[in-house]
DNA sequence: CATTAGCATGTTATAAGATAACATAACAGG
DNA sequence: CCTGTTATGTTATCTTATAACATGCTAATG
């Protein structure tokens, strides 16, 4: 069992929250995946081995994962992808590798303050922030 | 007129590129709009004078105007908005007021250096960074 | 004045992403 | 057993975006 899932049981136990067939099978796929999937490739893929899932069902996996930390919704294509850190609610940034589209996350202790200074400055109060890139992995970078 | 259509105006000229009459109304449209709108409401609004545009034509017109820097995506929500600059290619971060929709562009001119280090410290190369929020604008916090 | 190359729009159809609304089930607490 | 809560099942639909191809518009070439 993949150590996500582990982590995802334990997690639901303390906070009192259910892993419920449908959340399993979706985290599933995308720990299984080494990329960000999109809905509807969950959809069908979820269905590959008889029991097909709709979309609504889907849907609510993936927000209640997003929300415990355990999935990330990429909002440039609308794709998901699984956590590679223990399930965390800090923000950290998403780059996406443009030649393997494998995620790797960035986290920005002091920038994330920075931002909020500088949004402050204008008189704006932050409440949450998206911090999503592109570019190239390390292997891809190497590679070219 | 608008500044902001006499700036298209003149960067288009600048450029070599046309402003084209679609073009044109969908920066009006978005100019006279205080907050982000949606790709199917210009669609709507943009035919309101008799002269219907279909989601192609302004599809296209908000790929050029983004790719100029008049208009930006805001991604989490799929909305554009006019750039309340004078079109600037450089990034920003676009901030949403929860309240009113209004957006604040906030410049991270070292914030985006830092985190590109963050990156590269794992390896990544960065070609781009998407930084957006939400929050509460100046007057809305005050108000609150 | 054709001819043609480039660019932009028009048009039709459809793909892709997401949710509303309501029915059903599973289960714990009283 | 009844009831409230939570989650899923189901149907239909809404929203967002693009593919594919036809047409028109302008400007350079000869
Ligand atoms: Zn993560
Ligand atoms: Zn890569
Ligand atoms: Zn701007
Ligand atoms: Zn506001």
């Amino acid at each position: 069992m993949h150590a996500l899932i582990r982590e995802a049981e334990a997690l639901c136990l303390r906070t009192g929250v259910t892993f419920t067939p449908p959340r399993r099978r979706v985290l599933e796929l995308l720990a299984a995946s080494k990329i960000p999937m999109k809905a509807y490739d969950l959809i069908s893929q979820a269905g590959a081995d008889g029991h097909p899932f709709k979309p609504p069902t889907v849907y609510r996996a993936l927000e209640f994962l997003c929300q415990l930390g355990l999935v990330h919704r990429i909002e440039q294509d609308a794709t998901f992808v699984a956590c590679c850190h223990s399930g965390h609610t800090q923000p950290v940034a998403l780059f996406v590798c443009n030649s393997c589209l494998k995620v790797t996350e960035v986290a920005y202790p002091n920038v994330a303050k920075v931002l909020e200074n500088a949004a402050q400055a204008q008189g704006f109060q932050v409440e949450s922030i998206v911090v999503e890139g592109r570019g190239q992995c390390a292997p891809c970078a190497q590679a070219a």
